[in-house]
DNA sequence: TTGAACTAAACAAACGTTTAATTAATTTTT
DNA sequence: AAAAATTAATTAAACGTTTGTTTAGTTCAA
């Protein structure tokens, strides 16, 4: 299963994680694929097997890739829980950015996930990005600046939820900011206000109640 | 293009709805809808022109519906600033549930659209979600018991998100609440927590820095 | 010489849509 | 009110594409 890939096999996974976010899964046909990544159709089932299991692959690469990112939060030495907070919810939305067409590929496909390989590894990446945030609210918690009445699995909807949220409307947010949807990238003001009120937002719940005495 | 719609069309679009939600709009065949609704595959072309026309029909019609329940909100007598929030929450969620098939599809749909007749019935229920959020926003600052500082466009990406993500992801939460989840319908239990989350985080982050003296 | 890499062509299945014919309902004319 | 004419509803079949995949053969490197 966790078979070498050569470069005609990223070549090919690269560019069909385009045509997939892009179009979608089921209007990407395999034909497009191949002649964006300058490849015959048939190399698609000769190294991936199917269509499908040419998304398994790229799945599995992707989500593997974005676990160790979001992991060096872990060996960061870090300061008090609340600048652990504020250094998880940076990384979680560089890491969406610096994935954006495979997140963008995965809000999309997400929702019609039975079990299978692809339901696996996007839920095990779920948990392992709610228990950072567990460990970090017990740690507050422990060090009496965090108050007590804290579900995580809210906490962490909240979180998700806001910055998918806030890359999925990206174009609509555009509009309504004025600001010209550059493609592929995204405007860092749009990107620091984001950042910035989701931590003053956990802030002043993570710390309701408790008083500031210093 | 207000025409009115028959039973057959309203059993069409209802029944594609629901094919629609469960496979995606483009795996979902005519054949498969047609079947499902009882009538003859051509029935389609018929009477909406095409499989896109049938999708803009159940946008419109459905976006409609829930643009009516959610401005009922307005015409309720309400109370203060932070009650018509709690009210915005409630309801909102609540509509999400009504809808949930339907708010399922947008969801999924949403990313791939570009300018034409969905992208407008989209962002424009959207806009008027957002701008419900800033009349209670602006009238608890008005009254001095909301905080200054608050973006409004960020808050509702942080309910908004929240709640959409929380439905989204509902079957993965099912596995962390040890839920069984039942078919089509959702935990009370579950929804009550989803709604006083929010509620005790909007509330936490709208008084932030406001002294509670009565 | 053996096996992997690669190709063009063919494959059957499924797709959305159209056609041509028929039945049902409605309107117009007698 | 009955008959005729017209429009709407409905059907099975066919249409032309496009789909993902396979096949049979060729090129290339070891």
């Amino acid at each position: 299963m966790e078979t070498e890939l050569n470069d005609k096999q990223l070549q090919i996974m690269q560019k069909a994680l385009e045509v997939f976010a892009e179009k979608g899964f089921d209007s990407a046909s395999v034909r497009d694929i191949a002649q964006r990544a300058d490849v015959n159709v048939a190399m698609i089932s000769y190294y991936f097997g199917s269509k499908e299991k040419l998304l398994e692959a790229i799945f599995l690469n992707n989500t593997n890739s974005m676990k160790g990112k979001i992991e060096n939060i872990i060996h960061s030495r870090a300061h008090g829980p609340m600048e652990k907070v504020d250094l998880l919810i940076d990384t979680y939305v560089n890491v969406i950015i610096e994935n954006r067409t495979f997140h963008s590929l995965m809000m999309r496909e997400q929702v019609l996930l039975k079990d299978g390989p692809l339901y696996t590894y996007v839920r095990d990446m779920k948990r392992r990005n709610r228990s950072l945030i567990e460990v970090a609210v017990k740690a507050g918690q422990k060090a009496g600046i965090f108050q007590k009445n804290i579900d995580v699995s809210m906490l962490a909807i909240t979180l998700f939820g806001s910055v998918n949220h806030f890359f999925s409307n990206y174009k609509f947010l555009c509009e309504d900011f004025k600001i010209k949807p550059t493609d592929g990238d995204f405007d860092i003001k749009a990107i620091e206000k984001l950042k910035g009120h989701i931590k003053i937002m956990f802030k002043a719940f993570l710390t309701y109640g408790i008083s500031n005495k210093k």
